[in-house]
DNA sequence: CGCCACGTTGACAGTACTCAATTGGAGTGG
DNA sequence: CCACTCCAATTGAGTACTGTCAACGTGGCG
């Protein structure tokens, strides 16, 4: 645990003290937490934004038979809270020590994003990013195999927390989480890292550090249009095959 | 079909001539669609916001494997297109005759914002509203059971398109197209309808018109926490089991 | 009338879920 | 330092569900 959060700690992203948001910062309150502790409940009113700079955090909701369901994790830099708690039904958890959250009053980044364009369209650019992210996600949910979520899950994690070296993946959150977030049984999420294992995919260097040994192979069991956009793969795809589009 | 068409074509709404948006007006392109034809393709350039005035229309990503992601509807009154199309990989298909579309230049709809706050907030408005509809249809696209999926889909557009009478939900999009929004097989799509009949929850006006005999039923079915928020029942469930919140 | 796409139903197989037991690691107390 | 506990993680066996393949019914349209 002491590795992990040392290479949590070294990831900290810095409040930016320039760019577009940089009058929101004036504004900011930062607090720590500790994991599995609530920074936003379920019914707490929506007055601010969010920004996460160190840590991770989970944003989940809860099911009418009593399931969860973890709709985001989120990561150093992550910005949340804008749209995602509208029907209030999410709450959001630190995973892990020292998770480092900046809290910002919606209102007055309502106002300043009035007076200032730039903030405004800053602003848009977050909520149109997390939207076209929303909607791979939803793409990766919607595959029907264990090994084709899983190996996207790894992938994405890949790309988004970059703590550990260039073919290693820290996963902060347990098995558990990984198993909410993919619609899937934490057994089944568990058999199918044995498997990727047991095909020399990848390697365990701890229960929550996984090396990838073989990227391409990753990149071909979570299907070529994965969280990541590859156009060039998309293309041959459409060529190959032509759905139903009529004239 | 005649029914049908007459009845979406009593649900065009005319492009508001006052609101937030009205100065974006001015700059519009009305194009009218026929079914199955293309209003965005997967690598058009992004240049453009889109406004469905009249019919109805899906958003498809193509996967690796070939399969098709219906990623959303998009029903009269809505926008879409900003953060939609960040990747490239989405295309827009018209579903029913007449589908009528307003498009905005991009660039020009920034400019707007950037000059008038008001445009701007309403902009944001419509983009956080579709995160929060996207992280609810993932908390739905997360449930396992068939049943639970097809009863949350059927409310949802119960709500969404509103073209029929109270309880009498018009479905503009094929069975296929349910399917490939629900990331299920076109057999257990239909399979589950029949039993929902069968149980006389609903009751097949037409194979595209269905009407719900038993909604409170059906929302058992779809699970309390559904793609409506339902304050109560989560605040119940809260209550009764403490997943694994720590102090 | 026949074609075609859509929709439904049936039989079968495969995959993932459930229940249950075991292992492993971290933290605590003797 | 080791035993003990607790929880996360893994593994195993059996079941239920859904996907697949196939056939059939249906409605619109040339």
């Amino acid at each position: 645990m002491g590795t992990l959060s040392a290479s949590i700690r070294e990831s900290l992203q810095p409040i930016p003290r320039d760019g577009p948001f940089a009058a929101l910062e004036r504004f900011a309150t930062l607090t720590s937490y500790r994991p599995g502790e609530s920074i936003y409940r379920c019914n707490d009113s929506i007055e601010y934004w969010y920004r996460i700079s160190g840590g991770a955090a989970r944003a989940s909701a809860l099911s009418g038979d009593g399931r969860r369901h973890i709709v985001d994790f989120v990561f150093p830099g992550d910005l949340f809270g804008f749209g995602v708690f509208a029907g209030r039904q999410l709450c959001v958890e630190a995973i892990t020590a020292d998770t480092l959250i900046a809290r910002y009053p919606r209102h007055i980044a309502e106002s300043l994003a009035d007076c200032d364009p730039r903030i405004a369209r800053a602003i848009r650019e977050v909520a149109f990013d997390s939207i076209a992210r929303l909607q791979r996600r939803m793409v990766m949910l919607g595959r029907n195999s264990a090994l084709e979520k899983v190996s996207a899950f790894l992938l994405e994690m890949s790309d988004r927390s970059n703590a550990c070296g260039p073919h290693v993946v820290c996963l902060p959150m347990s098995r558990y989480d990984i198993a909410d977030y993919l619609a899937m049984a934490v057994e089944t999420v568990s058999r199918t890292l044995t498997e990727l294992r047991s095909r020399h995919t990848i390697a365990f260097r701890s229960v929550r550090q996984i090396h990838i040994c073989d990227r391409p192979a990753l990149e071909e069991f979570a299907g070529s249009l994965g969280v990541r956009g590859r156009s060039e793969s998309v293309d041959r795809l459409r060529s190959q095959l032509q759905p139903e589009a009529p004239g």
